[in-house]
DNA sequence: AAAATTAACTATAACGTTTGCGTGTTGATA
DNA sequence: TATCAACACGCAAACGTTATAGTTAATTTT
């Protein structure tokens, strides 16, 4: 087991300093090109390789960022995070991707951790947890540090950083208005509780299409869920939910619902009572998805770019990490509005 | 923005010695519990934390391990991402995640760049392309480097080091036989190319099942699919493969895919053709995810417990981190092999 | 030939920690 | 009163780098 390589024994066998060996590898003027070339062949020869973490520490950075997700398992924050992968190795970055699993303190731990001279930078989706409580001090801490912070998706105007969404509120009108143009004249949403900032967003889309289109708000037609998907039997009760919305309101002809999951699951309750997709009952979802592409009926869904989302988030990231590290003057906080698009699939007409 | 703070910071303000506030934080016996609470308080009062990077520096360790996979949009790799985190948080270390994209170079590239003092130990599925090469010098490389490598789910021989996998031509083989003791005459495989080891190995799962039970083996009936998934008219290919291949031969009544994009897509071009599943036709899958539970109808599959191989994989590399570190003689290694299980839904009878 | 310049290195400090060892006060002992 | 622990702390090295400021010795300048 050979270990690493340093300076100091390439220094050391080739009789020279270690400055000299630094400043060889680096092609320094000061340097004759015969040592350069002796220094050079011989570090080849033992394979070196400089240490990153001697060169954060000297440097006061150590070109990783690090990405805070409620749940990996989620196609949406996964398209993400390969957006933000491929932006940060282009730009010589790593990323670190810490889990908060829905949890506030999972989400300050993790944050802490990284915190502590890890990484240069946050892109950050906050727990459900975190929402809910509203306590965004991790947040305004880890700013105050100087480090740079970037939240996405689940946004909130209270932290002054940068921040990259998708219009929710319009993908989810634009989605609403289409059910209503394509014929369904009473349609139900599956939307989350509304301390989600984009279920109560995308609610309100749904909103304002009805109103739009002079379409009676009825409330019995809004479920509500409290998705704590970590209990499995919360499906079960989705389902049942769905159920009676479908039974109690035969005439019932479009579901807004603002994830696949809930989308496909309405689908498959009102396929399993025989309602007939998109004859007579229209569907669409959120995030585009394997479910949806896979569904039967293939799920008509708005989608979200979350490749895009991450690129963006990476970059803005990286900007202010350059930003900080040469003192420049800030600039003012950007909120970037990444645009959706409708994809027409078969459960809409 | 207040900048961190440093024990030199703390030692100049209190007008101590750098050395007696690190003893101090630490409740040094050699340190007067008057001083210490000192130290304390004004530490905490400027939000003191150690800097990692320095720590890691010191103590040649990074508390971080490297997962390098194929692909991070795939519900199996995330469950594995899951599990690692879980275990590794626990034992205070961070994650750090590289995307290979199924290309070689870029799994080289991403390996050299944490290999460098990033982090302290690898968990890796190979990508594609390095197993059509075959070239394992980068794993090979990192383990003369003295950096511990776990490989799970696409595991190869060649490379001496812990392994954790699925029993790939186990579970097959009981999906298979499955299929027969339902009913089953004439069964397709939708597969992968063989370079891929799993593909390969649950191959052989089906081959052996029909062995068993003396069914003749029809090499028309294997599908051998070069799934470049990137290429989007790929799934449109495989579609048409599917549909010939159900035309070809009406009486087939079941299928096995290696994986649930291929089975789930095979369900949805059989039913496209009027073919009643489970009736006419039988289908189960390999990795238990969405797709699985919300096809119609729901898919049989064989769960590859995606998140227990996470966990196995970072006890595994902590282990041989810490053997390592404490120069500990090694302990020969090992191949852990999760267990399967046969999840049965609506696909099968 | 003395002084200035230059080439080619080397030494040192610094990044933020930890830690073994040295050292100056105490108070107690002989 | 001289000697000696015990106590409480400071010094300095080390981790692997890089950058700045020396230090030689050879070469050029006048």
């Amino acid at each position: 087991m050979r270990k690493r390589t340093t300076l100091k024994e390439l220094a050391k066998e080739l009789g020279v300093s270690i400055s000299t060996v630094s400043k060889a590898l680096k092609n320094s003027p000061e340097i004759s090109q015969d040592t350069i070339n002796k220094v050079k062949a011989f570090a080849k020869l033992l394979n070196y390789r400089p240490n990153n973490i001697a060169l954060s520490l000297k440097n006061k950075k150590t070109k990783t960022i690090g990405i805070i997700i409620p749940d990996i398992v989620h196609h949406f924050f996964t398209k993400v995070i390969k957006g933000v992968e491929k932006y940060a190795n282009n730009k010589g970055y790593n990323v670190i991707v810490g889990l908060s699993n829905e949890s506030f303190s999972n989400e300050v731990i993790n944050m802490e951790m990284l915190a502590n001279g890890s990484i240069d930078g946050f892109i950050i989706s906050m727990s459900r947890e975190t929402m809910l409580n509203q306590d965004y001090q991790h947040f305004n801490e880890t700013l105050n540090e100087g480090i740079p912070l970037v939240m996405f998706d689940r946004i909130v105007n209270e932290i002054p950083c940068d921040k990259v969404a998708v219009d929710d509120l319009k993908g989810a009108q634009i989605a609403v208005e289409t059910l209503i143009s394509k014929g369904a004249k009473k349609i139900a949403l599956i939307t989350t509780k509304d301390y989600i900032s984009v279920g109560r967003l995308r609610t309100q889309g749904y909103i304002k299409a009805l109103k739009k289109n002079k379409i009676d708000l009825i409330p019995e037609l809004i479920l509500k869920i409290d998705d704590n998907l970590l209990y499995e039997n919360s499906i079960e009760n989705l389902e049942f939910q769905i159920k009676t919305l479908l039974t109690h309101n035969p005439d019932l002809d479009g579901i807004f619902a603002v994830n696949e999951l809930y989308a496909v699951i309405a689908m498959n309750v009102a396929k399993g009572i025989g309602i007939k997709i998109p004859e007579e009952l229209q569907v669409i979802g959120f995030t585009d998805g394997m479910l949806s592409k896979h569904a039967t009926p293939s799920l008509s869904t708005v989608s979200q770019h979350g490749e895009s989302m991450g690129e963006k988030a990476a970059e803005l990231v990286i900007q202010r990490i350059d930003e900080y590290a040469n003192e420049k003057l800030p600039k003012p906080f950007n909120t970037v509005i990444i645009k959706t698009d409708l994809i027409l699939r078969e459960s809409t007409k």
